[in-house]
DNA sequence: GTCTATATGGCGATAGAC
DNA sequence: GTCTATCGCCATATAGAC
């Protein structure tokens, strides 16, 4: 880790001498982390292996080891590019209130053209229920955080005086997570039979005095 | 399986020459299955290994295999035994409409008691989510039967004008048992702090007109 | 940076003794 | 009914050549 650049050269190449060598690597390790997220994904941490990751790369394990000292590494590699793209997804938009919550049925449009991403969330956050699972602190973390976020999205809510009475902002924000997570491997057992964003919207609507129709509609 | 009996003798022993091997083969059978469901709920199926289910009940990995043929066995008579237990508690009950859902009020208290039993089925439903998993159809089979059982009781309800205006039998459904699904998880990671059966309640109060605390409440 | 080779160990399953 | 022994395979990780 100590002279391994600290990201690509994103905009372009840095004119000058680019250091062809470093700017490989980094490209590699991208390919890598793609992968490993595949595969993390259909598999699950602890079913899928670290030769699998190297084949979708063209890599032998041992050289896919080279970029990434340990598999629980990767894990955490995968696990940690993820999270800063979706928090630029959401957080950082810096939306608050109905926003956040009109942003979380985005999220599940979204996350409707990646099964993928799903899938390492729902078989990961299982797996790691465990706690002698190596994402496990990871997890409880998260969804700390994810909660706290939606607490104060409803409280606002609240304030502004359009959650139906009877919520509470905590039970809200509770059971909306636990909602998306649920809906998620009803989906992914049958892709066609279930309307994420369309449930999503469902309960906020039940829970609020707001509409949350999607941009695009279900058209 | 051509010559096992079809149940142990449960009542007692069955007067007369009563075959102890009998007795004791099914015996061991149930420690089996027992240990199995044990090793599946924390590991999950592809993670959990014949060797740690054979420790539990002091066999070796080959010894175990004379009572399952393969761990896909295994999982499978995991899977029934339960799935013939909870049908037992919920469904030969003959509950319908308002008291099916309190039915499931109650379901979620007992969830409560074992998490073993908790853990089980998320970790293999979300692993299952992969069409290659072997209990991949068992899980949509279940989804599918369940979902139709409370379909029916929303609809009951709603014929009752207990249903809030808005509210589809289908989608209160499938937003209730992703509820419920999603409160596992994040009840597993912190059993502390996540109140199930409260939560469930405060849902089924937000989308029916009914009352659904639970007989002894969280006093 | 990637390879081959290897160490080390776990896996599910089978064969056959007792 | 349970064991030991073994097969064949795959896992993660390391050593060292190129």
């Amino acid at each position: 880790m100590t002279d391994t650049p600290a990201a690509a050269p994103a905009g372009g190449p840095r004119r000058g001498r680019a250091r062809g060598s470093y700017a490989k690597t980094e490209a590699r390790r991208q390919e890598i982390l793609a992968a490993a997220f595949e595969v993390f994904s259909t598999s699950g941490y602890r079913a899928g292996s670290l030769k699998d990751v190297a084949d979708k790369v063209g890599l032998t394990q041992a050289g896919l080891l080279h970029h990434f000292p340990s598999k629980e590494a990767l894990l955490e590699a995968v696990l940690t590019l993820r999270d800063e793209e979706s928090m630029i997804r959401l957080s950082t938009a810096e939306a608050k209130g109905l926003d956040l919550l009109r942003g979380l049925v985005e999220l599940t449009c979204y996350n409707t053209t990646i099964p993928g991403l799903v899938s390492l969330y729902c078989v990961l956050s299982a797996e790691s229920t465990d706690p002698e699972h190596p994402a496990h602190a990871y997890f409880q973390r998260r969804y700390d955080w994810v909660r706290g976020t939606i607490v104060e999205a409803f409280t606002e809510v609240g304030r502004q005086g359009h959650l139906r009475t009877g919520v509470a902002p905590m039970a809200a924000a509770r059971q909306l997570i636990a909602l998306m997570d649920g809906l998620q491997v009803q989906w992914l057992l049958d892709n066609a039979s279930v309307d994420m964003p369309g449930e999503v919207v469902a309960f906020l609507e039940a829970i609020t005095t707001e509409k949350f129709q999607p941009a695009s509609g279900p058209a």
